[in-house]
DNA sequence: CCTACACCGGGTTTTACTTCA
DNA sequence: CCTGAAGTAAAACCCGGTGTA
């Protein structure tokens, strides 16, 4: 609604060559409306201006506040136009208008209070900062998608470490299992140190088992069960 | 139900500015 | 110091969806 005022009653006079700044593309687009400008506005860096009382205060309605360009030479130059020549040859087309640092303190405040406006506190934000409510409100999207964005990125960042931390649990498991089977596979083997006492059964110790091939059989009387050294099984050197 | 409108989120484009070779 | 390319942040825009009168 206030777009509507903003645009259809729009009293800019541009000289420009192109599309008007103060006429958003989206609406000429879609609603094809003829606008007609005399461009009376007030230079932003007019004179003296302070941000006077902390914007808390915003729409109540009798706010105090008022915002000081000045000393922002960047926002001076690129706010709305002056009307000068210079500005004039420079801001037909799409121009993008750099907020100043007290205009951004005043938007980052309120944004602190409620991330989205209604038609009310946009049109008093609005005219406190002297810019379009469209300004306005094109600011707070892009302040709620900054704000998504680095939400998201924080919550990247917990689950990639969470990610690492599980990672480690699992490998840290998986190392404890291994040693786990090879404990119970040694149980089975009576012929190497086990980790733990185990009293082997007297008829078990007949047994012998190939450590490679895993082969049990049973050993002869000779050779008192012994089993280890890994080359049993393939004859090796006369024992003395 | 349909329509017009306002608003929002998500994505993109454009521009001002910074960094760096 | 100057300059131009590359990178970045953010303002502006587009589009589709939704809620409401």
């Amino acid at each position: 609604m206030e777009e509507e005022d903003d645009e259809v009653c729009n009293t800019t006079l541009d000289l420009g060559i192109g599309l008007n700044k103060f006429m958003p593309k989206r609406d000429h687009d879609r609603k094809n409306k003829r606008v007609f400008f005399l461009d009376l506005s007030i230079p932003l860096h007019s004179s003296n201006h302070a941000i006077e009382g902390s914007g808390s205060g915003f729409g109540s309605g009798s706010s105090s506040l008022k915002v000081n360009f000045e000393d922002d030479k960047q926002a001076s130059k690129d706010s709305v136009s002056n009307g000068s020549k210079e500005d004039e040859d420079r801001n037909y087309g799409r121009k993008k208008l750099r907020l100043s640092k007290e205009q951004i303190f005043l938007l980052e405040d309120t944004f602190k209070q409620h991330t989205t406006l209604n038609t009310v506190q946009k049109q008093t934000l609005a005219e406190r900062l002297n810019l379009k409510p469209r300004q306005v409100e094109v600011w707070f999207q892009n302040r709620r998608a900054r704000t998504k964005l680095k939400q998201t990125e924080v919550d990247y960042e917990f689950l990639k470490k969470h990610f690492q931390r599980l990672s480690e649990e699992n490998r840290r498991l998986n190392k404890e299992l291994v040693e786990l089977q090879s404990a119970v596979k040694m149980e089975q083997t009576p012929s190497t140190p086990l980790p733990f006492f185990i009293q082997v059964p007297k008829a078990a110790a007949t047994l012998t088992m190939c450590p490679s091939c895993e082969k049990v059989s049973k050993s002869r009387g000779g050779d008192g069960g012994k089993a280890g050294g890994g080359s049993g099984h393939t004859g090796g050197g006369p024992y003395t």
